[in-house]
Formats: structure tokens, sequence, C-alpha cells
DNA sequence: TTCCTTTATCGTTGATCTGCGATCGATGCT
DNA sequence: AGCATCGATCGCAGATCAACGATAAAGGAA
């Protein structure tokens, strides 16, 4: 990805495109809630404050694995973080990660 | 399942959360700025009110074919929308859509 | 008309996502 | 110890994405 293949003319307008390292953060971040069943959990761990994931996995129509996977998406991208309690698993919203999307996305 | 588990705020709530509409659409405006490079188209139309595709071609490290192919992902989720001005398209932001986006995202 | 420019689309290749069942690891309980 | 439960991971299928070059379609200029 990204092989760089230079364009010809490169100053034919007086506004450049500055290399944004952070359109990649923005990326990450949209990337996590663009699938309904994300932001669905999403919006749920918000309002739950913590919950264990098979109590998410009960509110969706979606297996265990899916739901799983879903879940390692969102912890990859920061968005929430889970906490081992026993043999269970506490999820929550990462709220810096969250801040850090809101802002992205207001300040557009 | 509901059995009395006293947890932290964490008991069975009848909610169900399948077939969200507001998800679906959530979910579509998110993945359609889920890449960098579409990331990056916006900021510029945002910034630049209106502007042709060459122009944008332009900014980017990628083939004319590729960004139109981003061009189409924009303008399938509403987030941009083109003009045809004479053999050249005018892409600029669809306020109203951008507003749906930063009112999902900021009332998360 | 013929040519040139601008943009969209086609066709291909490889990578990634999504969904599921099955299975494994870890923990708690009896 | 043995067993049940919870959650992560594996492996497989099908679908979609991302990137490119090549080409087509449409309008302006000569």
């Amino acid at each position: 990805m990204a092989k760089t293949t230079k364009k010809k003319s490169c100053d034919s307008t007086p506004v450049k495109l500055k290399s944004d390292p952070t359109a990649e953060d923005f990326a990450k971040l949209a990337w996590a809630i663009a699938h309904p069943a994300r932001v669905q959990i999403v919006r749920f761990l918000i309002g739950r404050e913590a919950c264990m994931c098979g109590e998410i996995v009960n509110q969706l129509p979606l297996a265990q694995s899916t739901v799983s996977q879903h879940l390692k998406i969102l912890k990859e991208s920061g968005l929430i973080q889970g906490e081992v309690d026993g043999p269970k698993v506490c999820y929550c919203i990462n709220e810096d990660r969250l801040q850090k999307l809101k802002s992205f996305v207001t300040e557009l």
C-alpha cells in the first residue's frame, strides 16, 4: 500500500495537502465504529459503564465468536478496554480514546 | 442468565439492540472516512469549499482511478457531492450529511 | 470533423472483513 | 480431582476493499 507513484505536476495549486499523520489515526478510529454491530457495542458500553462479554453477546444477534472478534477490533483501536475479572472479562469504554474520536470529527 | 448476580451495574436489561437503523447509518458514515485517503479528501474539500477531481488527484500519492473510487465511496455515503461542470466535475461537502456524522459522534 | 482533456468504469490481483462452528485455556465450583 | 462456564482463537467460507493500468464516455478546442 502507498507505493507513492508520484504524479507529474505538484504545484499547480497554491494549497498543498500536508501529509497528515493524524489521518491514519482518524481512519483507524473511524474504522472501529464502521460496522453496525460495533456501533451498538460502543453505545451499549457507554450506557452501561462496564459489563461482561457475555452480556454483550446476549444483546446481539451474532455468535459469541463473532462478537469476540468485534470486541477485539474495538480493543485494538483503543476505544474500549477489557479487564480480566476471574473467569470473565469486564469491558469498558476508554474515555480518552473516545474523546479523541470526538475531537477528530468535531474539528472537521 | 438473569441470576441475580450482584455485579457492578451489570444486571439483565431486556433492551434489544438488533436492527438499529441509526447504527447502520452511523456505520455507513464512519465507513466513509475509515480510510486515510478519504479523511484527507474530506478535509481538503472542507478547506476548499469546492474543487475539481483532478485537483484532489494531484494532492494524493494515488492513481487517478483509485482516487475516483474513493470519491465514489464518499459520494455514496452522502458526505460529498459532485456537480458536472462541462468536462469536469466539481466536488463539495454535503454540510447536512457532515453535520449528521458530527451529531452521531458527539451524541455518543 | 479530429484531437485533447477530464472523469468514470472495467478487469485483475492480492489483502482484509465477516460470519460461523469447533476448539482451546483459564477460572471457579463441587 | 473432575466438571462447568466464560471468553479467545483457529479454520473455513464468501464477500468486499484497495490498488493499479487500460479503456470508455463526454465535453471543449482546434
